[in-house]
DNA sequence: CTCACGATTAGA
DNA sequence: CTAATCGTGAGA
């Protein structure tokens, strides 16, 4: 399958995609690629891991109990922008906002599989080993630059999109969300959706 | 202003 | 298993 960015753009998901509920978005995004350009090169990498967060309701969301703060205040814009946050002071986690406007759900993006830049990942996150580039949410933000200037940056542009090119049947196995054992009423929840058997999904 | 802490990772 | 490391948010 050879992967150019022209065929990327045509397969690009749009607007209305992002505007249905985080587990529906979360499972269908599934086997997509994420592009970002970096400088003047394209980045992709194959979705394999994500979860979903519910927003209000959802007591490992940032949102929860409609918690509004200079951090959460994206989450809460109509869906197709990007949430990213800084954990342990030097990391990035990056979610795509999804559903209406004023309703905070969000999709995060756990794990992807390289497909295209792969020096440059190696470069950015300073770690030769392949499996070791994309395998974790914090990994593969590392491996494509992601920072801060991405909050609230538009995930249907010509620099930073979904795309889905292909699609070969594969099996999605549902378990409960990493990390989130602090949230008592949801983190039994089956909100984490990966690819079965692919070799870049995250370790528990 | 102060201070506890995290949707993780690397390393012992 | 634990330390790292700092912006954020809650509270004084």
């Amino acid at each position: 399958m050879i992967l150019d960015v022209r065929r990327l753009t045509r397969n690009k998901r749009a607007k209305g995609f992002f505007q249905r509920s985080a587990p529906d978005v979360a499972k269908s995004i599934l086997g997509d690629c994420i592009v970002i350009r970096h400088k003047d090169l394209f980045l992709a990498g194959k979705i394999v891991e994500v979860e979903s967060y519910l927003g209000i309701k959802d007591d490992a969301s940032h949102a929860f109990g409609e918690k509004f703060t200079e951090r959460t205040k994206t989450m809460y814009l109509c869906g197709g922008v990007v949430y990213v946050y800084l954990i342990y002071g030097k990391y990035w986690c990056f979610n795509i906002v999804v559903s209406k406007k004023g309703d905070p759900q969000t999709v995060f993006i756990r794990a992807l599989e390289p497909l295209v830049g792969i020096d440059i990942m190696k470069k950015n996150r300073g770690v030769q080993d392949i499996k070791k580039l994309t395998n974790g949410p914090c990994r593969w933000t590392q491996s494509f630059g992601v920072n801060k200037s991405y909050l609230s940056r538009s995930i249907i542009s010509k620099d930073l999109f979904i795309s889905s090119p292909y699609h070969k049947p594969f099996a999605i196995v549902k378990t409960r969300r990493v990390g989130v054992d602090y949230a008592i009423r949801s983190k039994g929840s089956l909100l984490r959706f990966y690819i079965k058997d692919n070799p870049f999904v995250s370790k528990r």
